[in-house]
DNA sequence: CTAATAGTGTCTATTAGACAGTATGTT
DNA sequence: AACATACTGTCTAATAGACACTATTAG
């Protein structure tokens, strides 16, 4: 009897029926990254409002990490799938529904959490800030993303009304053959378990899917004009855009409406909407 | 107080802090969905043996799904990261080690398994199957896979030496927005659990990643030919590519050597091998 | 000689990048 | 008038697709 036909005899088939003390059961949690694009109130006139990338996070009011900033998230239920747990927390925590949401990743690192071991799938979701104001907690709050890259490490700015923080982490090839890598968290200060790590799989996750999905339009507006539709691209991928390449790129996406907009110091804007059978 | 104000100061930190009945925890598996590329035996002297791409089944001893086929698997040790545990896994039963392995999707709906829950987070390997032969237990096979399209629906036909089985999924967007889908099993014969969904999807993650990555070479021996190669590239993608165009897109990922391939009934074809430096 | 793959050259079509130039609002 | 963005036209560069053509082996 070979090596292998001991094991396969054993231990596969074993290992799916009984469930000895090594393989205890754990607890999983679900953490729902919302990223938006929101706006600067204009200052100037004739100036575009800016506009920021952000992220919503949620300031703990318990050990662990009390007082630090987190992810909304909470635990699956025994017999909840685990998109409906991620719809579930997103519901209950920010009032918003029928949102863009896919899976991340799912962190399951030993040590992530300091009380016991704790798997987490995490799901990013995509939406247009407007739909959320007004309902925010006093424990929630946008933070604004700055990304500065230099070499292999990504130094992560965030920034609310109130408070300012940041986080280094460094990307490292798992793989030399491939783009499989992950995150180091190199500095951390304010943010609670590995959620920096999963702040830049996100970031990573939707800057690649910008560019070949329509994800961007859960990010705008119902009507918007194709300068702010680059703007969200630019915030996004942190580069400026060419204006006719991006209008060349764009124009099958997008359809044109009978509405312009008028009241910035320049020539109005043709308002157009997503134009999803293409 | 805002209901939104109730909730965080009451769920978000209770759920972190509590362990309580509706959250029980639950078992966590990891399934690994190995691929590779294996070759005909020659037939004609002159042909180029054929190729198919193919993926490792276990045919299971025991119920739940006797004797039918599933990914190799097994539970994720309380103290083991979830990386670690398919690494375990993998080389307990295939003795293969260094492998090209990333995370492919975490599958929880929570009928998955008929005795009880079980979350299972997949991962995809990639391996030259030379470095496996002659030491697979009985209960392993090699399926060469051929893939069927029509409409939304995919057919995926398994060939081992003993067995011949498929099955049928349906890819469905999730969201009109972006390529964001999930399947649905139509017809299942012979595989085990929800594994037509996790092969399925990670078809659909080769064939991506095979574009834009290098991943491919995990699947290569050291020294091969470009004609092996763009058959490796055809074989997963399914469909004919011109030579010219392969070539050229190529030529900065490999490295010539001096070595030749003769033997064929035609002209000998130089080896390359993979040039990571590019 | 023949069948089969190896390998190159080149024409064309498509797409991406760059930039100039015109248009039209508000103050 | 001045500024700022909206929008178009066009040249060029890079890339992808198609196909013809030559090279070289085993049998």
């Amino acid at each position: 009897m070979s090596n292998n036909e001991k094991f396969y005899k054993s231990e596969v088939d074993f290992l799916r029926d009984y469930n000895p003390d090594d393989f205890e059961k754990l607890s999983l949690t679900t953490d729902i990254l919302i990223f938006s694009v929101s706006s600067d109130t204009q200052r100037n006139y004739r100036k575009l409002p800016k506009k920021h990338f952000s992220v919503l996070l949620v300031k703990r009011g318990t050990y662990p990490f009390k007082n630090k900033w987190c992810l909304p998230g909470g635990f699956v239920g025994i017999k909840e799938n685990l998109e409906e747990a991620a719809r579930r927390i997103l519901l209950n925590e920010t009032n918003i529904d029928n949102v863009y949401l896919e899976q991340l990743y799912t962190f399951g690192q030993v040590d992530r959490d300091p009380r016991m071991r704790i798997v987490s799938t995490s799901y990013m979701a995509l939406v247009d800030q407007k739909k959320l104001k007004g309902n925010l907690s006093e424990n929630a709050a946008w933070f604004d993303i700055t990304i500065t890259e230099k070499g292999s490490n990504m130094k992560v700015a965030l920034k609310s009304d109130q408070e300012k923080m940041e986080f280094v982490v460094e990307k490292k090839l798992k793989d030399e053959s491939s783009f499989n890598y992950s995150y180091i968290v190199v500095e951390n200060e304010r943010l609670a378990f590995d959620h920096p790590l999963v702040i830049s799989t996100g970031i990573d996750r939707l800057r690649n899917k910008i560019e070949y999905t329509d994800v961007v339009f859960n990010m705008m507006p119902e009507y918007f004009t194709l300068g702010e539709l680059q703007l969200v691209y630019e915030t996004i991928l942190g580069e400026r855009l060419l204006a006719p390449a991006f209008r060349r790129v764009i124009k099958d996406k997008v359809e044109k409406t009978d509405m312009i907009k008028k009241g910035g110091g320049h020539r109005p804007s043709v308002l157009y909407k997503y134009k999803s059978d293409h």
